[in-house]
DNA sequence: GCCAACGTTGGC
DNA sequence: GCCAACGTTGGC
């Protein structure tokens, strides 16, 4: 049984649309170790993922993507001159890790935050009370509302 | 191992 | 751009 995830990205940095027009992309920079654990030890190819953008106007989910990849070291942490670079990560002890995601499809209309807090059933999501953390597990039913919502279906 | 200082996230 | 919330760091 898949799991089911909420990804966020801002969309000035990198968007669904991007994702849609890469097919698929590797998910580095993260660095949180709650979300790194979810990552390394949790993610497994096929797990379904709601594709969120933060820092937007409004914030909200933007569509669907998959796990195409599990946890695997995040080579720009090695990267001196990548913004991600962490001088305490070696060969020894990466330190952080990453998964790689493949665009599945855009909602029509973004599901926005207010929604999320305002849809019956969706009280318990991460992202409404825990909204820093960038890698989060949604449960099978709080992802299957989502959907509805993302395509315009009536419940 | 505590906790103050600091840095980052992300909604607004 | 502001700032509250919260995760991380480092001195003790």
């Amino acid at each position: 049984m898949p799991r089911n995830w909420l990804l966020k990205s801002e969309p000035d940095v990198y968007s669904i649309h991007d994702l849609r027009r890469d097919g698929s992309t590797s998910w580095e920079g993260v660095r949180n170790y709650q979300a790194r654990n979810f990552m390394r030890d949790d993610a497994r190819p096929g797990d379904r993922v709601l594709y969120y953008h933060s820092n937007a106007s409004p914030p909200g989910v933007a569509g669907l993507a998959t796990v195409s990849r599990e946890g695997y070291p995040d080579p720009s942490a090695r990267d001196p001159r990548s913004d991600y670079f962490d001088p305490k990560a070696s060969d020894e002890d990466p330190r952080w890790y990453m998964i790689n995601v493949a665009f599945q499809e855009a909602f029509p209309a973004l599901v926005s935050l207010d929604d999320l807090r305002a849809a019956p059933g969706l009280e318990k999501m991460l992202v409404i009370n825990k909204s820093r953390l960038s890698v989060q597990p949604v449960t099978d039913e709080e992802y299957e509302i989502v959907v509805r919502m993302g395509r315009g279906e009536r419940t």
